[in-house]
Parts: structure tokens; C-alpha cells; sequence
RNA sequence: GCCCUCGUAGCUCAGUCGGAUAGAGCGACCGCCUCCUAAGCGGUAGGCCACAGGUUCGAUUCCUGUCGAGGGCGCCA
């Protein structure tokens, strides 16, 4: 059972004790940022003090006095401060505690929950129109969503990646006109595309081709391939026109009109979005005949939830405006707008040398994701994508993060497991192995920075958890640089291995370490990003130190 | 005009489901390799958490307003 657990049924067994009425809905127990503070620490008694009608420093000074007077596993001793805080002060073995938990579960368990077993998410997300290769901007959304399913799958849901292809429509005409015209080196029609991309795959293209089917698929080839390079596997490729083939549409449309949720006016079918929170009510079948970009959509995400519990979504920033209108169809259909989630991903801007770089498929003037994961390397695609909130702009200096190699925060983090492995290397060609846990007396783990390692480690559950209700890997990513941080630490200040260590702290210390590295591995592959058992910079081959 | 996100150290950003002294990296300065990889560790300097009100025992965190940055508000996709 967790320490905290132990703690929060402490305190409300106590409060009933006392006679507190109406007892806490909820005890909050955290680790107060300042060890004055204790370990653990609860504000039931300022929280709970008025509806109880007492005086909260005078309710916290009962309830210390009662867990004194009974003191529940680990601790040592309970005290108020402040307006009436109530501090714990535990012994180092509810960390020793911690490290069991962690190497019991290993890898697989550790940190994984089962909150969403038998809900299924379908996780959509790039969807790019298939006109051209991903750009750096893409990349955003791409290693945003893959974090995310794997943090659902990580909570226990069952989850499909989906990319929807929008291969009909205007933007499809355009591209295919493009490279035909490049083809036969007239001009790009008006609004065309005129990327660089366009001259090569026309130069490519075989003169019996249809430009539009084989620019539909060499688009398609080109971002599935850098997706796979950044080791994101979608499990559906949904495509628009296969809705048009199975009717999908018409029933659709069917099934808003029995909704009496549309209406014709101006020679346009219109959807009553205003019925359920949009602003305005919008088209779907234009005066010409023609379906506006709403309708497949429509069709599309009802087709979703059709094999799907719960929808998320992820959109760029420039797509925030339709978020109303698409909760406002499915509501339209019977959904709960909560079942469909909307993750709006704000802008990236690329700078090279300082200088901005536009992303514009039509204007051409674009960084292909492609190259950035060539120049950087997968890992530090992600994780520099992964390192803040999404809700926030972010800058991606191309020259920084391609120059900066060995200050990029990935390598830290790597590192870190790097130097695990080299522990454990050194202590298998030394013949050292691990006696079983429960004949190792964990309590030579006392050092500031090995209970360091061990407060993170148990922060992890609680991390994964937040980070997947609030869609925010980066919570993650924050996590792991932190428990990076602690280790490094440790490294530097403790020995696992050596002739002045004691043997007891070896097989302790080794223990330990194996803790750190589930942690790490365990974050890391949230992320999507490798875990390597070696790093070695370029400049220093393997086995040599730096002069 | 309306809607969304953001405004925290020189720079890039964490923290914000209300808590007790606001953190990291980079940059600057000063230290640490006879020792499991120095892609490492430690220290110094650097903040009216944009601004003004409000709610609260308590606000960087919640609410309102102002200012600033970006993105949206089509019978375009």
C-alpha cells in the first residue's frame, strides 16, 4: 500500500476519533516543497476547520497529538506549524519501500494504471492533407499525439492511432494540377502548390501516370516514411473518398435530418451548429452541389465514434475556430461533447541562424520534418517537441538544436541510463550478482542523493496519471529530467562499485540503480524516445577519456 | 467586434486541480576527473510571476478588466 494511502487513512480514521463533523470529503497529503516541512503534509485541519466550526491551528494540534499517540507505519513524528499545516516526518524506510514497489513492478507495471480498462480511444492526429512531406511543423502534433496514446495505453485504455487522409477535394486538384503542370513544364495553376518538392517528384513521376493518384501516394509515401523514422506507427489510415464509396456520407446527412438538425436556405443545406454552442450555424452542401470541408468531416468522426468510446483529437491552433462546430454536429448525433476531445497544439516556429522560416506548402518555402530528424536524429526530434507544453508557441531553432548536440537535454537524460548500464556492466565482469531483495539490507540507502532518486521515482504513478488526463506529455518529460538530475547526482557523490564499498551497500546500491533505470525507461518510452545502453561522443571513441 | 492560447531570471521554458522560502537549462562568473563514461557534479550572480481590481485564512495559480504576443472567426480546405 502507498505511504500516502497509509497517511490519508490515518488522518480521517483520527478526525472520526475526535468527533469532526461532517468528515473531509477528500484528505489532500503532499510532499511540501521545504523539508522543515516534513515529509508528508496535510491542510485537512484548514481545510475542514470551518464547516467542523473549530479553530483549524487548534484541530491540527488534536489530530498530531492523536497520530502521536498511535503513529502509523514509518512515522516518526507529527507536527503543526503554520496556520495548521499538519507535517509528517517519516523514516527513510518508506523510500526503501518505494525502491521494492518500483523493482517488483519493473518496466511493464511500474507506473501503469488500469483507470481506463475497457474504454477504448481512438487517438487521430497529422492527418495532413496528402499534398506534399511533413513539415518541422507537423512534427509538433506527430510526437504530441503518439506521446499521448502511449500515455492512455500506459492508464489502461485501448487505443487506435488513426490518420485521416483528406484525399478529394480542392487542395487534392490543386497538387495533382501542379505536378502535372511541372511535368509538362507550363505554369502551376492560380493557388497551386510551387515547393521545390513539386519540380523533384514531377521530374519523377512517370509520363503515363495519372498525377493525381500517383502524387496521392508518393505524398503518402513521403510522411509515412518520415513517421516511421520517428518510430510513430498508425494503426488506420482513414480515407476521406472511401466515405463517398459506403454512402457513409449520405447516411450522415440522413441522420442529421431525422435529428431535424438541418435546414435548407440560399439553395444551401445548412447544420443548426447554434443549437448546441457555435456561434453561427454552418454549411454543409454548398448552392453549387458541392460539400463544404464540414460534412466529411462529420461523417468522418461519426464514422469514429462508430469504433470508438472516447475521441481525441489533435489539431493545429489554426483549427481551434472548428472545435465548436464539430462538438456542435456530434451533439447534433446524440454525443456528449466530453466524448469528443479536442487537443489544439499552438504554433511552431522555425527559425534557422536566428532567422524565422515561413511554413507554406503553397508558397514553397518550407522545412521538411525529414531533414530535421536527418540533421538531429529521432530522439531529439521528439523529446525537444515533448520538452513544453503544447498550449505554449514554441521556437525550434534548427542551427541551435542541430549545433547544441551535447547540451541537448535528451543526452542528459540518456546519459543517465548510460551510466546505469556501465554500472551494471562493470559489476557482471566483476562476477557480482544481485542477491534476492528480501536479503539485502536496503537501509545503507540513506544518502541525501540515493532518497533524492527515491522521492522522484514515486512521483512517477501520479505523473503518468496527470499526464494523461491533461494530455501533457511534457509533464512527463519534466519527470525524467528531474529524475536525470537526482541521478546524475548520485553518480558523482556515490559508489556502487570498488574496493572501499562495502559489500552490503554494493548489492543495496545495485538494487537502487536497477529502480533508476525502470524509471527511466519507463518515462523514456512514453516519450518515444530510445534508452541507450552506451553513448559516446564523437570526438572521444569508446573506451578513452578526453584528454 | 467576438473566441482560443500565451505573458514567470538576460534568453528558452517548467511550476499554477489555491498553500508555508517561485525552479531548471542556456548564457556570465568561480570551482571539481589517480575513482562505475566530465554528454557529469557543486557554487555565485540574476525575479514587484505583464498591470489593476476581486474571491479566500492564504493567489504566480481562481474570477473580472487593461495592455502585449500569436492563432481563429467564409456557400476556402
Amino acid at each position: 500500500m502507498d505511504v500516502r494511502d497509509i497517511l490519508i487513512e490515518s488522518v480521517r480514521d483520527a478526525l472520526a476519533d475526535l468527533g469532526v463533523e461532517p468528515p473531509p470529503s477528500t484528505v489532500q497529503m503532499e510532499r511540501p516543497a521545504n523539508p522543515e516541512y516534513g515529509d508528508w503534509s496535510t491542510n485537512v485541519a484548514l481545510a475542514s476547520a470551518k464547516a467542523a466550526g473549530r479553530n483549524p491551528r487548534e484541530l491540527g494540534m488534536a489530530l498530531a497529538d492523536a497520530l502521536n499517540a498511535a503513529p502509523p507505519p514509518h512515522v516518526t513524528a507529527v507536527e503543526v506549524a503554520g496556520p495548521g499545516f499538519v507535517n509528517f516526518r517519516l523514516s527513510d524506510s518508506w523510500l526503501h519501500d518505494v525502491l521494492i514497489d518500483v523493482v517488483a513492478a519493473g518496466t511493464d507495471s511500474w507506473a501503469r494504471h488500469d483507470v481506463g480498462a475497457g474504454e477504448t480511444v481512438m487517438v487521430e492526429f497529422v492527418s495532413a492533407n496528402p499534398t506534399g512531406p511533413l513539415h518541422a511543423g507537423h512534427g509538433r502534433g506527430a510526437c504530441f499525439g503518439d506521446s499521448v496514446a502511449r500515455l492512455y495505453e500506459r492508464c489502461g485504455h485501448e487505443v487506435t492511432r488513426e490518420f485521416y487522409i483528406n484525399d478529394r477535394g480542392t487542395q487534392m486538384q490543386l497538387y495533382s494540377g501542379s505536378l502535372a503542370a511541372r511535368a509538362a513544364g507550363t505554369d502551376v495553376p492560380e493557388g497551386g502548390y510551387r515547393g521545390r518538392y513539386i519540380e523533384d517528384w514531377a521530374a519523377e513521376m512517370p509520363t503515363d501516370a495519372d498525377p493525381f493518384e500517383w502524387g496521392y501516394q508518393r505524398a503518402l509515401a513521403s510522411q509515412r516514411a518520415v513517421l516511421e523514422a520517428l518510430d510513430i506507427h498508425f494503426d488506420s489510415w482513414f480515407s476521406e473518398r472511401s466515405m463517398i464509396a459506403s454512402g457513409a456520407i449520405d447516411v450522415t446527412m440522413a441522420d442529421l435530418r431525422d435529428a431535424d438538425a438541418v435546414y435548407e436556405a440560399d439553395g444551401a443545406v445548412w447544420l443548426r451548429s447554434s443549437d448546441h454552442g457555435d456561434d453561427k450555424d454552418r454549411v454543409l452542401v454548398k448552392s453549387d452541389g458541392e460539400f463544404t470541408y464540414l460534412m466529411p468531416d462529420v461523417a468522418y468522426h461519426r464514422d469514429k465514434f462508430s469504433r470508438a468510446d472516447r475521441l481525441v483529437n489533435v489539431w493545429g491552433a489554426d483549427h481551434h475556430g472548428y472545435v465548436a462546430r464539430m462538438h456542435a454536429a456530434m451533439r447534433a448525433l446524440g454525443h456528449e461533447a466530453s466524448e469528443l476531445e479536442v487537443a489544439i497544439t499552438q504554433m511552431v516556429s522555425l527559425q534557422r541562424g536566428g532567422e524565422e522560416v515561413r511554413l507554406s506548402k503553397r508558397t514553397g518555402e518550407m522545412v521538411e520534418l525529414a531533414e530535421v530528424v536527418d540533421e538531429v536524429g529521432a530522439d531529439a526530434v521528439r523529446f525537444t517537441y515533448l520538452l513544453f507544453s503544447v498550449d505554449s508557441q514554441q521556437t525550434f531553432d534548427l542551427d541551435l538544436v542541430a549545433s547544441q548536440v551535447n547540451e541537448n537535454p535528451v543526452f542528459y537524460v540518456q546519459y543517465a541510463h548510460a551510466r546505469i548500464h556501465s554500472i551494471v556492466r562493470r559489476a557482471a565482469e566483476a562476477g557480482l550478482v544481485r542477491e534476492p531483495l528480501d536479503r539485502v539490507d536496503l537501509s545503507h540507502l540513506c544518502h541525501d542523493r540515493e532518497l533524492a532518486v527515491l522521492r522522484a521515482l514515486h512521483e512517477l504513478p501520479d505523473t503518468v496519471l496527470r499526464a494523461c488526463r491533461e494530455r501533457a506529455p511534457h509533464l512527463v518529460t519534466t519527470w525524467v529530467r528531474d529524475l536525470a538530475s537526482s541521478f546524475h547526482g548520485f553518480y558523482h557523490d556515490c559508489r556502487v562499485l570498488g574496493d572501499d564499498v562495502d559489500e552490503g551497500m554494493t548489492q543495496a546500491r545495485l538494487w537502487f540503480v536497477e529502480a533508476a533505470r525502470v524509471g527511466l525507461v519507463v518515462a523514456l518510452d512514453l516519450l518515444g524516445v530510445g534508452a541507450p545502453d552506451e553513448m559516446w561522443r564523437d570526438d572521444v571513441p569508446a573506451g578513452e577519456t578526453e584528454a
